[in-house]
DNA sequence: GTCTATATCGTGATAGAC
DNA sequence: GTCTATCACGATATAGAC
């Protein structure tokens, strides 16, 4: 017989306060919240989180960095594939959208925590070599060359991507606030945001396609 | 003689206060300092702060609005003028780029604290009335009913308009890190960004229009 | 109005019993 | 490994002298 505590979800006292601190670091942030929120959430007591995690710091850290880490993966297989760059971007704007409808709080979590003077630095050079590694950035210089694409430079082109795809979800409670729509509503006016936003992307980004006459569907 | 204390810069304690409190507050966040901090950035002390603002939380949301004002005064004088729905737009979006050029943290800001669940709240007819006011989402209306704006409904449209202004500024930290790239040259970046954006949507949103062949100035 | 001193509480972290 | 109890500190807020 197999061994099966690895593959259930382990629910080791470690995993939780792992779980439960992602949760609410996520949620408000390295100083929005306290040890013992943490703890609580997790069912456990500070001396435990602090036990398996000697401080809140270094148990951020981790969460912090396995946040990135899944961020980073989520666009990362969609750019290691072999279709045509035209359709790889329609792909990662799918995969993002449907990646930050499940974790919607992540790029403010990222964004917030990195733009603090104090807070987490990563090492610069690693996520973009990660991502110059996907030879997407290479592959937009040749259909740029080509007069497919564009010629607007690759950091623009990332802002645009980005942009588009963090903030409806970055913005979600002041825009629902705002237009005084619900949370059902605003999840299907991001549905369609999603057509949207990939027909104007693509649009621009190749001027000449055919693909750009389609409608919504 | 004219009275000129109410003419120049008001440099009161109660204003020094003021002063402080929002520029710490918008870098920082309500959970991310103290009001040590800020009466330390004042030239203060403590004692001072709750003498004239009762509590930290009651001076934060003072701050808050005073952004929230800013914020929404700065776009409300550009609609209400009688150019042309494209042109106001285009002016919307020089406008918020050159509003945030100066005040970079504000949207995070605003961002990060309305969407705390223990957060400000703020009256949620107010903002929107007060932009309806302006008459811009009937113009967008009248444009889309006689086939010279895209029919897209106006959440969308200003989901947009934001995402492409503020996400630049909001990401700031993260693009110059990933991109390896200086404040300097990310400040000319912006410049170019907000010309490709305009191109884009105008071009998006005013499918026919003459405009659309200009190129980058 | 402005300061020092202090009350009161919540925080991160740890010691030590079990 | 897990808990309770506690320490040392820093936070908000206020009292009271000047």
């Amino acid at each position: 017989m197999l061994k099966l505590t690895k593959l259930k979800a382990d629910s080791s006292t470690e995993q939780k306060i792992r779980d439960a601190a992602k949760e609410v670091f996520i949620a408000k942030g390295f100083s929005g919240c306290t040890s013992r929120e943490i703890a609580k959430a997790a069912g456990m007591n500070v001396a435990l989180v602090n036990y398996y995690f000697r401080s809140k710091t270094a148990l951020f850290k981790i969460i912090f960095e396995a946040a990135m880490g899944d961020f980073l993966l989520s666009m990362l297989d969609v750019f290691n594939t072999d279709l045509p760059l035209e359709e790889k971007l329609r792909n990662y704007l799918d995969r993002e959208y449907e990646f930050l409808a499940k974790y919607p709080e992540i790029p403010s979590f990222i964004i917030n925590e990195m733009g603090r003077k104090d807070g987490v630095h990563i090492d610069n050079t690693a996520v973009f070599e990660c991502i110059e590694h996907t030879g997407i950035f290479a592959e937009c210089k040749v259909e740029q060359a080509a007069g497919r694409m564009r010629e607007i430079d690759i950091t623009s082109i990332t802002v645009l991507m980005m942009s588009n795809c963090q903030f409806p979800f970055m913005a979600a409670a002041v825009i629902k606030q705002v237009h005084g729509i619900s949370d059902e509503q605003y999840e299907k006016q991001l549905v369609q945001h999603k057509q949207i936003v990939t027909d104007m992307l693509i649009g621009y980004l190749f001027p000449g396609s055919i693909s750009n006459q389609k409608t919504q569907k």
